[in-house]
DNA sequence: AGTGTATCCTGCAGGC
DNA sequence: TGCCTGCAGGATACAC
């Protein structure tokens, strides 16, 4: 999807155009975007003040009152537009009109995404269920390098399991492995505390860095207002099979495992170490 | 505990 | 132009 610096450059672009209006109605075009019956959302969603935009991990999590959360997972190609925007909504599956005249649109052209009305209660369990927040201060190398230690799971899914860590997805797993020198592979277990360490550093000076470039567009992705991220032209080994590592010329390898492409530099990123 | 595979969907690029 | 295959920022469920 959508990662986290996806999610958290719309919950920004979001946050001024909704913080205080009311939902006057929703409008679901398309009802497996949802997890309950069309008519059950519609009751619980109209009516209700959006109290704050957040997010947490890569949800988009609006709060309510009558207290409450409406929680969107992107999946895919999810993509949350105010209207009118610049890009035109294609596939619309949840249209929500505000009390003061506007429109936000779920939109998503796979429909791998949802759209959920959760109580605090629901909300809370869902959210405790999710690892830490990788740029939360709180977040320290110390205890990510503890929890690899428990896993010999590759470490590049390791950093996808949103248990783990919440909000890192393909692209940014494979930027920070590059970052930090590890081969995607490796078991979480045998990274060295320095490696561990590295690799914290990575992910979040990688996230930071997206996050200040809009996100990265590949295809769908697009903020609120339905501009292009401009991180894409930043990555490093992500989608640059048989291109040259910026940092060593050598070529970007593609390797599949666990279901998913890990894209790598083999000379950065050797299996084991260099003995010099 | 971890892996491989399949599934939910649609669209696009590339090869022939 | 058409047809085919493979691939895609995610999450989950299953068998082994």
């Amino acid at each position: 999807m959508p990662e986290l610096p996806e999610a958290e450059t719309i919950v920004r672009g979001l946050r001024p155009a909704l913080h205080g209006t009311v939902i006057s109605r929703a409008r679901v075009l398309r009802p497996d975007i949802l997890r309950t019956s069309p008519a059950r959302f519609r009751k619980h969603v109209a009516g209700r003040r959006i109290q704050h935009v957040g997010r947490r991990g890569k949800n988009i999590v609006m709060e309510l009152d009558p207290p409450g959360f409406l929680v969107v997972n992107l999946g895919m190609t999810g993509r949350l537009l105010t209207l009118p925007s610049v890009s035109p909504s294609t596939h619309p599956a949840v249209r929500f009109t505000l009390d003061d005249g506007g429109v936000l649109v779920y939109d998503d052209v796979r429909r791998f995404g949802r759209v959920e009305i959760l109580t605090p209660g629901e909300w809370e369990s869902r959210s405790a269920a999710m690892g830490p927040e990788p740029l939360d201060p709180h977040f320290a190398g110390h205890d990510m390098f503890a929890r690899l230690q428990t896993s010999r799971s590759p470490i590049r899914s390791w950093l996808l399991d949103q248990r783990r860590v919440a909000g890192v997805g393909n692209i940014y797993a494979n930027e920070a492995l590059w970052r930090a020198r590890i081969h995607p592979a490796r078991p979480a277990n045998t990274l060295t505390r320095k490696e561990g360490h590295a690799l914290h550093g990575a992910i979040r000076s990688v996230l930071l860095s997206a996050i200040a470039n809009g996100g990265t567009t590949l295809r769908n992705y697009r903020d609120a207002s339905g501009k292009r991220g401009n991180h894409a032209r930043r990555l490093g080994v992500y989608g640059r099979v048989r291109k040259p590592c910026v940092r060593c010329g050598t070529e970007i390898v593609r390797i599949v495992f666990g279901n998913r492409s890990a894209f790598l530099c083999p000379e950065c990123q050797p299996w084991e170490r260099h003995q010099t």
